[in-house]
DNA sequence: CATGGTATTTAGACAAGCCTAAATTTGTTT
DNA sequence: AAACAAATTTAGGCTTGTCTAAATACCATG
């Protein structure tokens, strides 16, 4: 059984990963986990000590299969005390993190599969996120950030994740509605950035952060 | 904020002071604990310096009233949580104890409050425990466990909380039943076995594990 | 291809809690 | 009152995960 820092590293990993699954800078996992590097170099070692990373000195650190095993079922348990937070407390979309933060490491697999059958399976989070299942498979949704497509996939926005007046307008200003095109045409490593086609006639780059906020439905 | 450990430490150091709030044993909170004696000693002067607790060398422990405080609180999560498992997720009484253990101690006042109202603000716990309000105060119920009463006290029984064939039996051969008048007579300190009279006739001795399970009105 | 800057790792410490073994206090028994 | 047993505390260490400071590796730029 792992702790919950051992889960807090994996989760981080796996996020950070993202779909490309890339190795995972030194840097990169103590800014998410508001640590020091000199941190995470010890504890990435211990981890691929366990079997859980892979981890090459100065090259980065991927999950291994067990890693992110573990990374999905954490993810699971925090999104589904997301739903009971939202749907049976009434909490604010808002206020649920860092609860959930805390939920996420109750150890008990039939507290889990209870809790999800007392919500009724569902398949996203409050935020839109889709919900693993007990196997850690992600439900099929054809629902995704915009930052989780490759490159050369076509797209149609669906929802945002983010409802600030600044964002819409933003979103305005750059003619993108429900229902606009957006094709991936590059992705820049070096600040997640993305080159994209919008309404197949406009090219411009969103940063990561825009990007995560876009819901699309990938076109067959 | 406090923790775990300090919490079960606070938790273990009420329960073990019962109603008379006795100076508590070293090694009777080692035991509550499944730890040793010289943690708990290490431990106690910690919590002393934060002001937790009272503690003298070699004779024994008490609550302050800010540890008392904290201890409530902790006692009013785990039953809520136990309250929520049973009634909502329908788990079985007998499943529940170690799940409230870990949910006890998760940090969100607003959580707690917001659960409470989800359950109907109950009164007691699947086990019939009296479920202190958020100020820390339990519920005026009369309703108590046979060994929380002093002596002298008269009650009635209105409840077992333990459904085993052996506990009922031996109810049954000592006529013991619902409604039966109990007085204490005597308290005996050194195993918390209790010298008491039923049917307002026979006299005879109770264990602690036996008054534990024996649920009483206190008769005006 | 040398050099400087950034990323990363190592070295050495620290706090929280736990342990075993040894010392000390308390209290009981004669 | 002495001596022994039980309870308690102290001493010294261990693990997990953290930190700062110093050393080292990587890489881009000139």
């Amino acid at each position: 059984m792992q702790t919950s820092t051992t889960e807090d590293y994996l989760k981080a990993i796996f996020k950070l990963s993202g779909p490309t699954k890339q190795g995972v800078s030194t840097n990169s996992i103590a800014e998410e986990l508001s640590t020091k590097a000199s941190s995470v170099s010890d504890m990435v070692k211990k981890l691929a000590d366990k079997g859980l990373v892979n981890y090459v000195k100065y090259q980065g650190t991927t999950l291994t299969s067990e890693g992110e095993d573990i990374a999905l079922h954490v993810i699971r348990k925090h999104r589904l005390w997301e739903v009971f937070l939202v749907e049976k407390l009434k909490f604010g979309w808002d206020e649920i993190h860092e609860i959930a933060e805390q939920l996420e490491h109750i150890k008990s697999p039939k507290l889990i599969d209870k809790l999800d059958e007392h919500l009724g399976f569902p398949k996203t989070d409050p935020h839109g996120d889709p919900i693993p299942d007990k196997n850690g498979k992600f439900p099929e949704l054809n629902q995704y950030k915009l930052n989780e497509l490759t490159i050369g996939e076509k797209s149609i926005l669906i929802g945002v994740s983010e409802d600030s007046k600044e964002f819409l307008r933003y979103l305005d200003g750059i003619n993108l509605k429900l229902g606009s095109s957006i094709e991936i045409l590059d992705y820049f490593k070096f600040d997640k950035s993305l080159k994209v086609k919008i309404n197949k006639d406009t090219e411009l780059t969103f940063s990561e952060l825009v990007a995560q906020n876009l819901n699309v439905s990938k076109e067959n």
